[in-house]
DNA sequence: TATGGAGACAACCGTTGGTTGTGGCCGGGT
DNA sequence: ACCCGGCCACAACCAACGGTTGTCTCCATA
């Protein structure tokens, strides 16, 4: 199905006739007739009954008629959001179920009229880069690791620290815990695959390891959040970190079990990082939302890199 | 932009290569080749970065990959709208703007997980017909009209009652009463185009003419709801009827006036028509929702013509 | 009854979109 | 260090699609 045949069908259910469509489209008659008939036949149902003096919708036509629509306003979304000039707000996060996503999600509860797009650039360096190219207007990031202070040209506010959990599968040692300490996890196998040296997720468990004396296994490739879950359920001796904002998906039978860890609580700090000059419209409303409904970081009882710009 | 093509986008998205694709696909690699570079000159921008193990999304590429199934999506229940078998409920009514509608929004509302089409037929012979067939599976009308018996397979059940106003221009005698008699209307011009001989629409307002002594011109093509916004703004000496609910969306500077008819209130009765054998789920839980949620009819000092199914 | 406007069908043809064949690039194994 | 293998791009070729022109039928209207 191509979309210069709905808007064919479009144009000949609102002038009611051929003809007319076809001038609006600049083509003839005929072109449209074959395209329509081609329709027809793609979806299986007649959706003209054509008269001498015109044609009109059958009830199926007019059924259709709004889906065609709403496919041609999608189609024009869909282009707008990668066409240059007025386009969607583009934010950069970690990982489409971190605690980022969840304020965006919001955000978009309280202004529904504002286009987002997400994307997942590979770490703060990119997403600097990407920021500064203009492919992104905003991006929320841990900042300022060791090594890559933000230029100057890059603002930042702290907007959410997501405390950590421990995700075990049921046979692990410490499926029964309500809570366990970070002292407790020493000695404790926690495995994170995919973790990237350079980035500043991997500079953040370093400083977490080194702090705390945490045994982390970065080996293997990242095979995605199912493959991880499966393993982890699995294998009683596991365990891995997540985010407690995360929102899972697994099927309900994995009997994978989050822990919160204390003493300290260990936060993910994010920070909402933008473009010094960047004129976006929604990336002003943006700012203000999260200054207005920011809530909970830096708080007593938790830790952070002591890179991490502290507010 | 053709729908095929953002298939082929979506599956090298997915699978990371165009190889991989292409197997899906059952067309080769130079074909995915071909279609993802037609697909970035028509958007204009790259949405992959070719590398020799494979293909992986530019920034671009991953904030159109969710439009692009959106798209993908909406193009499927387009296409299930028509589709024969398991298809979203489809309900006819009078009137895009009429009471009807609004009880389809609350039902959708309370209900949004069911797909609902509406179409608007004729009158009730095209829709009884069109039940009977199958190609819609309920219809709001008002019944049953004088030589025109429901048939016995076609059920109904009255749902609502929407009162008549008086649709008036700014310069009409009426214009700055807050409500009229029908005793009032006496000698007034009252148009309603399009009133064609032989439908329910037709028969009620003959009865309601009858009744109550006015006058009422059919007299002239109906151009549609706008042309006759336009022209009963612009009369002094012409009025129309308008159904209570309507939610008319007109420029603000017409300067129309709605008045309540009162004395007794005449109320356009609205059925719910369905086959006696009709099994879509949907169809009983309309049903359901309806009979919960019906709220006056048939109330005291309301008038409807005497061939109205009473309840 | 003649006329004009609208859509369908047929014939024709250029362009599009598929295929096969081939070459370049880069990572990993030997 | 080198070669092999996997993957994508480019070229050549060809069938099929989609457009145009020309013509016919149908029916409402004058």
């Amino acid at each position: 199905m191509d979309l210069d045949i709905l808007r064919t069908f479009v144009a000949a259910a609102d002038a009611g006739q051929f003809q007319e469509a076809a001038a609006e489209l600049a083509v003839t008659q005929q072109a449209v007739s074959k395209r329509i008939a081609a329709l027809e036949r793609d979806v299986g149902v007649r959706l003209f009954t054509r008269t001498p003096r015109g044609a009109e919708l059958t009830i199926d036509g007019q059924a259709f008629l709004p889906h065609a629509r709403e496919l041609l306003r999608v189609a024009e979304r869909a282009v707008a959001s990668v066409r240059t000039g007025r386009r969607p707000l583009r934010v950069d996060m970690i990982a489409s179920r971190s605690a980022a996503s969840g304020l965006m999600r919001a955000f978009h509860r309280a202004y529904p009229e504002i286009d987002l797009d997400v994307v997942m650039l590979f770490d703060i360096e990119k997403a600097v880069a990407a920021i500064r190219s203009g492919a992104i207007d905003a991006s929320f990031r841990a900042v300022a690791m060791p090594g890559r202070p933000l230029p100057e040209d890059i603002e930042s506010v702290r907007v959410l620290d997501e405390p950590l959990q421990l995700l075990i599968g049921p046979a692990h040692a410490l499926a029964s815990a309500r809570s366990v300490t970070i002292a407790q996890l020493t000695g404790h196998r926690i495995w994170m695959p995919g973790l990237a040296p350079g980035t500043e997720w991997a500079a953040y468990y370093d400083d977490l390891v080194a702090e705390f004396g945490l045994t982390i296994e970065a080996t293997g490739p990242n095979f995605g959040s199912d493959a991880l879950l499966d393993t982890i359920a699995d294998t009683p001796a596991l365990a891995t970190f997540m985010g407690g904002k995360t929102r899972l998906v697994w099927p309900a039978d994995h009997g994978l079990r989050r822990i919160p860890v204390t003493d300290p609580v260990p936060v993910y700090p994010h920070s909402l990082l933008w473009h010094r000059d960047n004129p976006h419209p929604a990336l002003a409303t943006l700012r203000a939302h999260l200054a207005a409904t920011a809530a909970g970081h830096g708080a007593a009882g938790t830790w952070t890199p002591d890179w991490v710009i502290p507010r």
